[in-house]
DNA sequence: ATTTGACTTAGACAATGTCCAGGGTAGGAT
DNA sequence: ATCCTACCCTGGACATTGTCTAAGTCAAAT
């Protein structure tokens, strides 16, 4: 975590109590948050800070590639914290919960030429959807 | 088309005007449109159509399976008319622009019992990021 | 300690989607 | 053909999420 802001200081970020307290926040848990529960947890370490800080330094540790961005739905953006490791997600369809899977096999190499139009294909996101066990249940 | 509104007829859908209106122009153009560009579209048919009309029908048409959501970033929803093929997505980065495309392989099976969490996974989105042709020469 | 440009703030704004009360109409019943 | 009624549509208010801006603040180089 202080990794992180190594980093981020190395590239050339000035360190600011936001963005530390952002920081440790995605740090803090491993889960996937929304850019409001980021909000939410960082006014608890600094009242002052405000949405629009919040939703800028996302912005910035995605550009960065420190932090992935996951659309699942149509509601809120989720922040990953786990960026460096490849990984792919789970989704309750119900009530939205995330896991983080590692599925075997190499979807990118299972898209033949013929079927790329033309594009640079630089990326595969995949998302297993089903319900988790307690919705299940329910 | 008119199949489609057999189907729909078939399982007790009322047929106005608006479902009408909203059916053709998803069936007549294959393409993946927001809400507002359908309802675009069917404004330039039947002008008195309203926003909540376009949307709720969407959402049935979705419901009843006849439609697919494609939720590819934090925009507006797409809606994908060629629900009865399975397929997946290809997505520019940069203009957002989709294709449908069918890779091999069966990326369910890649997901060992051990990475499902108890989860009962029913489906699995696979999208394709990159640069379209116009895109990556710009 | 000074300086400077990057950072933060509050709040207005924008885009997309949802909800509601009231009026309208499709399609079955007569 | 007409009537009824449950279902549908409308317009607009509202909600959620995200973006932008002008002015003030501060980290860090000097």
């Amino acid at each position: 975590m202080s990794d992180l802001l190594e980093r981020l200081r190395g590239r050339g970020w000035r360190m600011t109590a936001q963005r530390r307290v952002v920081a440790e926040v995605l740090d803090g848990e491993h889960v996937h948050l929304t850019a409001d529960e980021v909000h939410a947890r960082a006014v608890a370490k600094l009242p002052e800070i405000s949405r629009a800080t919040v939703y800028n330094t996302l912005g910035e540790l995605v550009t960065l590639g420190e932090v992935l961005e996951v659309t699942t739905d149509k509601r809120a953006k989720r922040y990953d914290p786990n960026a460096h490791r490849p990984h792919h997600h789970l989704v309750c369809a119900r009530c939205g919960a995330i896991r983080d899977v590692h599925p075997t096999g190499n979807p990118l190499a299972d898209l033949p030429d013929t079927e790329r139009f033309g594009f640079t294909v630089s990326d595969v996101e995949v998302t297993y959807r089903g319900l988790c066990p307690s919705c299940a249940s329910a």
